[in-house]
DNA sequence: GATGAATGAGCCTTCATTCAT
DNA sequence: TATGAATGAAGGCTCATTCAT
């Protein structure tokens, strides 16, 4: 059951995604769907196998594409890139990808704020431990090449990334416009700068 | 029908928490929450007007209790004290407040993990306000006694409270022992303090 | 959810025997039985949890004390009776049992022919494989008191204990009434009785 | 919508075949079949009119088939022939016939096992009506003859003719392998040989 | 103070079938 | 020949709630 372009599907996802968006997937009622989308809730499953694969419809490409961008992305970080980006410069949450997340921002937005009871409602936890390992790789570089003496442990590491990613989801929960958002982001990342920096004794 | 007191009602409360704090306000089932307390579910309408009102019950005294408290220290803060507490000594986050949410532990959860669907499911969004106001305030007095130059729009001051509260969320969500989650605060604190004077530029 | 004994539920009783006996488990339509018995599909789950129960509250109890009667009469064969009932006399079919079965005719039908999708799909299968073991058994003995040379194997064995079943089956399924089946069970016995003895060449 | 002989319809016959030996008539699934096959079930319907219709195509050739052979059989039956097949010589189950079942093993299996909710779900019962007339007819000439006095009832008959058959059932139902099949049919032959020369005091 | 009995709306899903194309 | 799209009915089941007793 790939892809069908027809009129009744673009209605149909259109109407998932409202759905999803406005209740997250289990309080979504695929009846609901059927209705808004004009047809009976039978005629769903000509297109979709089951509620699952409808919320997968709408996010599994996003989601990938994203898991792979963060793998490729933690596989740069190395220590020449150090003294240009001290602090959490390769944070999963760069202002580069802003970019990426406001052109799939529903999807997003279903991937964080709505996936409880799918296969995806990790998400903002996976987010959360690669934010961690990049933390953590960033901290053992910085101490290996002697900027830094004091340790962290998981716990702290766990907590400050947690919260750093918490931005990203107020943001996407908040549909912030994209230019605040970007505000928003800087700010962010100064404010971080300034915490690690003054964490880790740097200065 | 305010507080009975019987073995029954004992049983029933139990055994709503225990409902409520494992599958949130709206996966809850009634039906189920009567069997467990070994009662039918009419017999659970003796004792409660609805599903809200059995979720109100555990927590309202609570919410009301620390709404005030929250009030109250608001009313607290003026210069002398901030010579002390620079920084964000007047968080909604304070350590000394730990005892308190470790006297209340369930309720808090309740409010802040599991009230979707409820009229407290703005309650974490509540305490970030609250996070808000007290920054805020801080922030007009330092600058009006010549500390700080620097402004800050409301946006900022939001981001920063919401992650600033993720900490407690984090810590409540997971059940973290007391003394893991006094260490927890305490890094907070101190990360958040160098966050804010050097954005702060207070030195 | 043990038993109660209110008019609804006699009746629902009454309703849930004719659709299981009529359809089978599978085919029947809780729809149907609830619309029968005057009351709402959602209603009949105050009575049983689900359709499966349904089905085991109309027949575990003689399902579970017609294993241990069986398991009784296993346990009384011995070389002493052999004398006097050569033969099949300990059959799983023997002529005295057919008192028991029609006092819980409707039982061991939906036992027997209608209870496919169920944990008691087997029953059939059950009753044969007892046959199995009684005819396995005596041959042995027979063998051991010099009675009988001859040997069969497994599948001879299983062959003719399922069309001796078969009997019992037939009798059940056409609702055949008591003294026919006495008459039916009487027949079976001589006809297999002469069988067993040809077989074994005791003659 | 007699013959195609497409390569579509040839693999729409396999699934067919498949999924009704695999869940019978009933719970078979048009739609699942279809997917199966590769085409949609709206395309089912070009060649076949209805689900009926699609077990008909299968089994009714053999099934016709089937029933001339039996009837021309029992035509064949006479004094003469006695004196060589003295016992149930002329039964619908002899092991010539196991040769033709064989040929045609899945349509028998259909016939027999998966056809309720068909208008073949009698195949069986045909079977032994066969069976018994072909019993009847036998006594009766013995009877004449002088071999026998002993006279049987309708549902005596029924009764052995039943239980008989079920051999065939049973060796069908676990597709048991043709060679153990003709053991086994050898076997029954014998056994019900000396059943009925003992019921009939033959000897 | 509690039960027993029941309800009506809703849930996701499967079914054989239809029909315009 | 087949598809694509859809249907209406039914499936078992759960829900919060009601009400007479």
């Amino acid at each position: 059951m790939p892809k069908d372009k027809t009129a009744t599907n673009k209605r149909l996802q259109e109407c998932m995604r409202r759905e999803f968006l406005e209740k997250g997937f289990e309080k979504a009622s695929l009846n609901h769907i059927a209705k808004q989308a004009g047809i009976t809730p039978a005629g769903v499953y000509r297109h979709y196998a089951s509620k699952e694969a409808m919320f997968e419809s709408l996010v599994a490409a996003v989601a990938e594409e994203f898991y792979c961008i963060c793998e490729e992305q933690m596989r740069k970080i190395d220590t020449d890139v150090i003294r240009e980006h001290v602090g959490n410069g390769y944070s999963t949450f760069e202002e580069g990808w802003i970019d990426y997340i406001y052109r799939h921002f529903d999807e997003f937005k279903l991937l964080i704020v709505c996936s409880k009871g799918t296969k995806y409602e990790g998400f903002l936890d996976t987010l959360v431990t690669m934010e961690e390992k990049s933390s953590a790789h960033l901290i053992q570089l910085l101490k290996r090449e002697g900027f830094v003496k004091k340790s962290f442990t998981e716990e702290q590491i766990h907590i400050t990334a947690t919260m750093y990613i918490t931005g990203l989801y107020e943001i996407i929960r908040h549909d912030m416009p994209k230019e605040k958002a970007i505000e928003c982001i800087r700010f962010i990342y100064e404010f971080y700068d300034g915490a690690w920096k003054s964490a880790l004794e740097m200065r």
